[in-house]
DNA sequence: CAATTTATATTCGAAATAGTACAATAATAG
DNA sequence: CTATTATTGTACTATTTCGAATATAAATTG
């Protein structure tokens, strides 16, 4: 008989809620210095569970890292599709990445996959290539929003899109620092501001 | 007596290589993966000689980082010192900073301070303050390199050299995180060229 | 209700790790 | 040459950690 309910015993967990519980703790501490232990407790689900769910540490880790990384890039993505002045959608755009760096819904600070992921870069080289991919589907929309812009005269010609695109990038990149050695979201949202008008206005 | 030669069985190491080799080590794989039998085949010290030295496992990263922010601040504030016309200048600071993050005279990859350290700025806030230390410095010796260039005449005045030395700033902040995720050093060098020229001409 | 199935909870063992106590070594001082 | 001093080398302990083996619990199927 096909049933709705599964066979055995009920699921405990919820594998969303779980997996978001793990990336917490994950970005808190990085990789190394989180224990199964402290996944267990943080996830609410003891080691064998863990392991079933999802594997060992490290690809605990890569769905963490890959699960995050797709779904800032989807949300980043949407808000450069919107057919504001760019000025506007810059803002918002770093408004956004600014709260996810600063805890604003979750609770740590940097960026999960720039700061934390990095560090297993070295040794892991898929990390590695996620990251590149990350900040590079990142910079290809933005360079698509300027191009847009300056296609409906929203923007003047600065010459070089490509280099414009690479700049917000790295700011991006600085947020994620910044975030993380400490400064205050309301320093970040400033120096935003002031970049995203030195970069549109000159 | 006072002697040359100090009372009892001499050191077998040297104290500024050892911090060399153990800055080496967590460079590459971060504090937490960091074990002290790592440090301690690395520095060629066995373990008790290296609490004798430099401390426990978090003195000797605390150290480390202080060390390599030290000096990295002083030679890159040197060349900022430079005469020569602005673009010359920051070319040459970033081909450096990208020779030390793309491992040109060590092995590792990323920033020591702004990749590796930044990981442990959530739970140690020294580490945070240390790291903001270090790319405020860096900012203000860009600032003040680009106000000497426009007094000279070298520069024209884009309105504002605090935006246009934080956007520096962010171009080595996203130096660190590219070489850490595997870019090639010849790639980055082509980036910052790309960076400086939009940002000094226009 | 008994059998089956799936998930959870407990327990165990092996390995790694941090830090320390103690013995051995290599120099100087007189 | 003996005592002293500082450093190095070895050995030990307590704790943490990963991973798995086993026992228990909660559901469905017929």
């Amino acid at each position: 008989m096909t049933h709705s309910t599964p066979r055995g015993r009920p699921r405990h967990y919820d594998r969303d809620t779980a997996l978001d519980q793990i990336t917490q703790v994950f970005w808190k501490h990085g990789f190394a210095a989180t224990s199964l232990d402290m996944i267990s407790e943080a996830a609410g689900m003891k080691r064998p569970s863990l392991y079933a769910a999802f594997g060992d540490k490290q690809a605990m880790f890569l769905l963490t890292q890959t699960r995050f990384a797709e779904r800032l890039s989807k949300e980043l993505s949407e808000i450069l599709k919107q057919p504001a002045p760019p000025s506007i959608v810059l803002n918002t755009f770093f408004e956004r990445l600014i709260e996810i760096y600063t805890g604003g819904t979750n609770q740590q600070t940097g960026c999960f996959v720039f700061s934390v992921g990095l560090i297993e870069a070295t040794t892991e080289k898929d990390i590695g290539a996620l990251i590149k991919q990350a900040y590079m589907n990142m910079q290809e929309d933005i360079e698509f929003a300027l191009e847009r812009a300056v296609a409906s005269g929203q923007l003047q010609n600065h010459g070089n899109t490509t280099a414009l695109s690479e700049l917000l990038v790295a700011l991006g990149h600085s947020l994620a620092i910044r975030a993380r050695s400490g400064e205050e979201p309301t320093d970040l949202r400033k120096l935003a501001e002031r970049t995203i008008k030195q970069l549109l206005t000159s």
